[in-house]
DNA sequence: TTAGGTACTTTGTGATACAAGGTATTAGAA
DNA sequence: TTCTAATACCTTGTATCACAAAGTACCTAA
C-alpha cells in the first residue's frame, strides 16, 4: 500500500542529511518501511536525472566508497509540494472515511 | 503518490454502503481522489475475485442496469488490516520526518 | 428509429517495486 | 601472497498498477 510514497520518504530523509543507499536503507527500515537494494538504487538513479539529488563520493573506513546524495535546490521544491500532496492524501482518506 | 491506495478507498466506501463504479467514482473525487474507469473497473474485478466482494444487478430507472457491489466478510477483514496499515504507514513518515 | 446519456469492459502502455544475480573495493586471516 | 568476508553499488527480468483510449450494451425520448 506504500507504493509511490518511496520517492517522498527519500527526499524527506536527504532534506534533512546526506546519506548513501545503504544508511538509507536502514533508516528506512528504523521507520517501518521496508525497502530491499533493487528498489532503491533505480530510485536514486531516477531521482538523480530529474534533478533532484545530486551525489558526491566519500572514502570509508570499512569497505568501498560510497556515494553520499544530497538535495538540490529542484529537490527541495519537489520535497515542499510533496509535504503538501501528502497532507491533501491524508485529508481525502479522512473525508472518505467520514462520509 | 497515492498509487496503491485506491484498493484501500474502495474498500473504505463499500465498507459503509454499497456502491456501483460510477457512483465510486464520484464519491472519490468529491474527497480528491481522482480516478478513471479504466483504472476502477479493473480494480474492482481482481477484489472481486479474490473473494473481498461481492455484487448484485440493479435495474436504473436512467440506463442500463447497475452493478452494485457489497463488502463480503472477507472484506471487512481486508479492510481492518489497511485500517491498521494505513495507520502504520502515517507513523512511519512521521517518524522519518522526525529523526 | 435513431441520438444521446449512462454504465460496464477491454487493450495497450508506462512506471514502480521486488527478487535474484553480478561487479568492485577493502581488511584481515590463512 | 592469496583467499575470504564484509560492504557497497548496479543490472535484469517479472508482476502489478494506473491511465488513456476505444469498444459494447442498455434505455429513454425526440
Amino acid at each position: 500500500m506504500r507504493k509511490g510514497l518511496l520517492d517522498y520518504c527519500i527526499l524527506s530523509i536527504l532534506g534533512k542529511h546526506e546519506a548513501y543507499a545503504s544508511s538509507l536503507i536502514e533508516e528506512l527500515k528504523a521507520a517501518g518501511m521496508i525497502v530491499v537494494e533493487g528498489t532503491l538504487y533505480p530510485l536514486l538513479i531516477r531521482q538523480k536525472n530529474q534533478g533532484l539529488l545530486d551525489y558526491r563520493w566519500e572514502e570509508s573506513t570499512q569497505g568501498p566508497p560510497r556515494k553520499y546524495y544530497v538535495l538540490s535546490d529542484k529537490g527541495r521544491e519537489q520535497l515542499a509540494q510533496m509535504d503538501a500532496a501528502w497532507q491533501e492524501i491524508i485529508e481525502s482518506v479522512n473525508t472518505l472515511k467520514r462520509i
